[in-house]
DNA sequence: TATAGTCCCATGTTATCCCATGTGGTCCCG
DNA sequence: CGGGACCACATGGGATAACATGGGACTATA
């Protein structure tokens, strides 16, 4: 299962062009799909991104259904709609559709944050500030992350 | 399997050919038919798409009778009596019939909406209402879907 | 013969490929 | 311990191929 840490800020060049920080596609290696596959979330003003082995089993997961909730239905609707495939080019880049840059106002740097299974992508600026209030509503709250333990198929 | 994702708006020519987007030509290639199934969406003003594989697996799962409710048998019934097969030409477009260019009140341009396992096509205007709704639906209710545990076939 | 549906080719535009360059970090050798 | 060479990675630009789209010719059908 692809793990990704850390954060990384790159800059975007004029053809929409951004580099994937190496350890990210390292994590990624060996997939059927080269590339990252990043939508809009519906939460934070960033995109959100997996492999595609992830979106796979998502889909995999709708197939099960033959019965959609109203939620599970607008949420996959929003999800697989928004989805964009983007292939890696010879270097490890990727284009940013407008449409993506736009909602996560990306203009000259974008930021890669980790998320263990996934990853986000930010306007640097944001994401600091993001990042400045995420660690005080923490800090407030007093969070604990409670480890489930390691089995056959865990995400750890 | 087939995975579709992003969407995509392609003009209709006067003779009604519009290009099926590059990205689910190639999530479809390799069948066995070369081209898409559609059939109107009972519950929207879009038609569903998908290959013939999908198809097929559905017309499998009609030979269990007892898995059908009622509604479900009719539900399928209206299905297979609706569906066009529409074949690509050789620049991988196809050309959109009257009936179902009707139902979906497509004119001069066609939205082509990724749904994962299958697709949707829209009139582009009438699907970006539908998607702010979705979206905005999806954010109210705090949404999540629930991954399915990696598989067979299923990578990570 | 008229009409509708296919097939094939032409075109502009966009995106993808490939190479060149710079820079930071690491490793090795002195 | 210090210096130098190498390597991996991020970045930039130009050439090339893929794609969407339009039009005309050919074929089957009534």
């Amino acid at each position: 299962m692809a793990l990704f840490l850390s954060t990384f800020v790159n800059k975007v060049d004029k053809k929409g062009r951004v580099s994937v920080p190496a350890p990210f596609r390292a994590a990624l290696a060996g997939q059927a799909f080269a590339g990252i596959i990043a939508f809009r979330s519906y939460k934070f003003r960033a995109l959100e991104a997996c492999g595609a082995d992830r979106m796979d089993r998502l889909s995999r997961s709708m197939d099960d259904l033959d019965l959609f909730s109203q939620e599970h239905d607008d949420l996959a609707a929003t999800i697989f709609a928004d989805a964009h495939q983007l292939p890696f080019d010879s270097d490890g880049r990727i284009v940013l559709p407008e449409q993506l840059a736009q909602h996560a106002e990306i203009a000259e740097r974008a930021a890669f944050v980790g998320r263990g299974p996934m990853f986000q992508i930010w306007n640097p600026e944001a994401y600091l500030h993001f990042q400045d209030e995420a660690r005080a509503r923490a800090k407030r709250a007093g969070a604990t992350l409670r480890l489930r333990p390691p089995g056959p198929g865990a995400e750890s």
